[in-house]
DNA sequence: CGTTCATATAAACGAATTTGGATATATTTA
DNA sequence: TAAATATATCCAAATTCGTTTATATGAACG
């Protein structure tokens, strides 16, 4: 992070498209560009971004934040087909926001970090 | 808030799919979910994560974090065709994570809100 | 055991998103 | 004023996503 504040120094500096080093100054975009990104974790957070990114499971979200609950339940208070509520928990469930624990004929779900949700719901994210 | 909290105490208490007077709970579970959730907010909220649910929009608001820049310039860090970026660049701006000023031949994009970026980078969720 | 209930998985389809080429517009420059 | 540059918009192809229908699994219960 500091190379890339050095880095920053002298591109703020620079201010239009058409450097004077025009070739320089396009490498040292590409390189900021690299040190800004990580493959892997963007694909990552952006995946968890897509999570949150359907009303219905916001919809799951807000209310296992008041009680966990069963799937039937789930079905109940948004009216959804089991396949389709199934589906979308799944989605939750593989980014980590929601937990599944199998109890007896029932399948429980509730918030993987209540915390990190407490938090977004602070930023009025959620 | 209040009432959902009176609520939920009779709802923790009551454990599975089909209580004993199921009709009564069945509708209170429905005014459960009415009552955690506003269509409007809902739907502005799942639109704010869709913005940031791509890779390449988030890789957009890593690089603004560092520097604003102009349309052209982004090209160059992202690798990207122009109307492509232009389309993503919009997405950004329709909720509000994005500022887009002309100036000149230049479009200069910045972010629209850095206290909330940096809050979210706290969490981990940029 | 076999039936029922709660849930998951699979396949299929339509709707929404992403992408890139062609073109339009506006601004600067020669 | 013409040419070049930066950007937006339009449109069609490719891809992804959400929903539905059908089917499978697995626990409880008679």
């Amino acid at each position: 992070m500091k190379k890339v504040n050095q880095r920053l120094k002298r591109l703020t500096e620079t201010d239009f498209c058409k450097a004077d080093a025009a070739e320089k100054y396009r490498n040292e975009l590409i390189q900021l560009a690299n040190e800004t990104t990580d493959a892997k974790t963007t694909k990552k957070k952006s995946k968890f971004f897509k999570a949150l990114s359907d009303e219905k499971r916001l919809r799951i979200v807000k209310l296992l934040r008041v009680k966990e609950m069963c799937v039937c339940e789930l079905m109940i208070c948004l009216n959804m087909t089991q396949p389709n509520l199934s589906h979308h928990i799944q989605i939750l469930e593989n980014v980590g926001i929601v937990n599944r624990t199998k109890k007896g004929k029932w399948v429980y779900c509730s918030l993987a970090d209540t915390k990190l949700v407490d938090k977004m719901i602070e930023l009025t994210l959620l």
